[in-house]
DNA sequence: GCATCAAGTCCATATTGTGGACATATAGGA
DNA sequence: TCCTATATGTCCACAATATGGACTTGATGC
């Protein structure tokens, strides 16, 4: 069981990782909410510790459960505290704008992803007035970095080491749930991302749903997040790429004008990120 | 100095609940962040303690620490699951409108807080164009129930009964940090409240700052809420508390509208909230 | 009305967290 | 520059705490 454990490292504080997990995994499923039985498969855990950290959490507000299907969601303090952790860092007020303008341009959906480890987190869908959709991403899904085309946009914007180790420690995770996403058949779209600027994501999630994806970065040079765009394969042509691959970059350099300026103004407020490290595998970067 | 730690209950977990209220802690000093002295003296945890909760929730990254002043933040996941989280019940949203409105209208600075508990916790702030503003309240800052005039809107828009209950959980808070604010001294301004249907706190925070306040409720009658506009005193006549409340009435009515129209929506996701105990049955929490 | 499955709980065990004491970094003063 | 004061970070023996198998309770369906 718990095969997850990683034999060392993360000394102290386990069930704190364990129930920051459990909210993580809810977040991931916002919008449905998710069962105790799914929790446990998911996790790995017992019935009565994720009870337990679930419990933890529903006293702090952090999660809720719903009385009457007995699913779990994300609680008011959750977003209490994001709100007020958007006053350092909010990437969706940043890029609200960009979005809007770009599903109104498109008639398309746009979305909003940020990186996280060695995935890619969508933030936000902002839906345009063509009728037919692509449903392929929605908001709070998990892909590793590649899968996707903003994912894939993030991924092209790391530095070839970085790119490398990412797909490395995704290896399995991409041959598994996606057939498409191997290592070996990204490689030519993240070298073609690289060049053009953009990415193009060719079906290759789902299939009849194209995308083109366009990473921004901080002042600092750190990749911050990814907005893309996606339509089903016949709204996708070379000549549309194009257009829309034109329109992303111009929005990522809006955006990150956005970021440099909000960055201007608190001296201090830093984003105290700049997390450098080979990570072997699993969390095990711990300070020295 | 720990008030915080509730009576009973709470069986399991307990590094859980630590963390989470050190998570809090730093939530409520966002802007400029939170050194561990800070933390250990506040929380009434030993510094080995704290500092291993602290790098629980910095594995998580739902903490950041700064690299230069040691100082801890929230950190971005924190405000990724507050983005997840929002699609539940996004508060900022329904209500961006009317505090930019009540900004323009009135020149002063317009809050937006919400109940948490026995306390209020200021979610934004919206500034006016008049030079002169007061900086009582603060984007974090938890006051108890009562104190502010969000707050004590909030706090008379409760029950009779409920009232009661909140006032003597904060007698002591109210008492020893806020002079004019003990609950003798409040009785008559949530009367007032009551009847109005807007708050006024005649500088009972700070001398000189006054404030207009008024709380909006979710369709099932809770509290959601409260929108509050400050202003030095010579700017708060009599006349103008009317107007003011009078406009900070009409907005409330049009965000309790957006409200019941965001619920209408999603029939399943119901704001599972309500500690109202019982439960049925449950041998868990009956220490009573 | 009984079978099936999921949710929630109990309690003996041992794994996990705890904090006093020590080590190290940073700021300020002379 | 050196030295003191203050704050941050870490170690390890001890004991408090979390753990999960087995059980109870509730819901769904045939």
């Amino acid at each position: 069981m718990n095969v997850d454990t990683p034999p060392v490292e993360s000394i102290g504080a386990q069930s704190v990782d364990r129930a920051l997990g459990l909210l993580s995994l809810i977040g991931r499923n916002a919008s449905e909410g998710v069962n105790l039985s799914v929790i446990v498969a998911d996790t790995g855990l017992s019935r009565p510790t994720a009870r337990r950290l679930l419990l933890a959490l529903m006293r702090a507000r952090m999660v809720e459960q719903d009385a009457k299907n007995r699913r779990y969601f994300l609680g008011q303090e959750t977003y209490v505290l994001g709100v007020l952790a958007a006053q350092r860092f909010d990437l969706m007020d940043l890029t609200r704008d960009s979005l809007l303008r770009l599903a109104e341009l498109s008639g398309d959906t746009v979305f909003l992803s940020v990186r996280r480890d060695a995935y890619s987190v969508c933030l936000h869908k902002e839906e345009g007035t063509f009728p037919i959709r692509t449903n392929a991403l929605q908001v709070g899904h998990r892909h590793p970095l590649g899968v996707g085309a903003g994912s894939l946009a993030m991924l092209a914007a790391l530095p070839a080491a970085e790119r490398a180790e990412v797909l490395g420690r995704n290896a399995d995770v991409l041959g598994d749930g996606f057939p498409d996403c191997t290592p070996e058949a990204l490689a030519p779209h993240i070298d073609e991302a690289a060049v053009r600027g953009y990415a193009l994501n060719p079906g290759l999630v789902l299939t009849n749903s194209w995308a083109v994806g366009a990473a921004f970065r901080t002042p600092d040079g750190n990749v911050a997040g990814a907005i893309s765009i996606a339509a089903i394969d016949s709204r996708m042509g070379p000549d549309r790429q194009l257009e829309l691959g034109a329109a992303l970059r111009l929005e990522m350099e809006k955006i990150e004008k956005r970021i440099e300026q909000t960055f201007a103004l608190p001296a201090s407020a830093g984003l105290a990120q700049g997390r450098r490290r080979k990570t072997g595998k699993g969390p095990s970067d711990n300070e020295k």
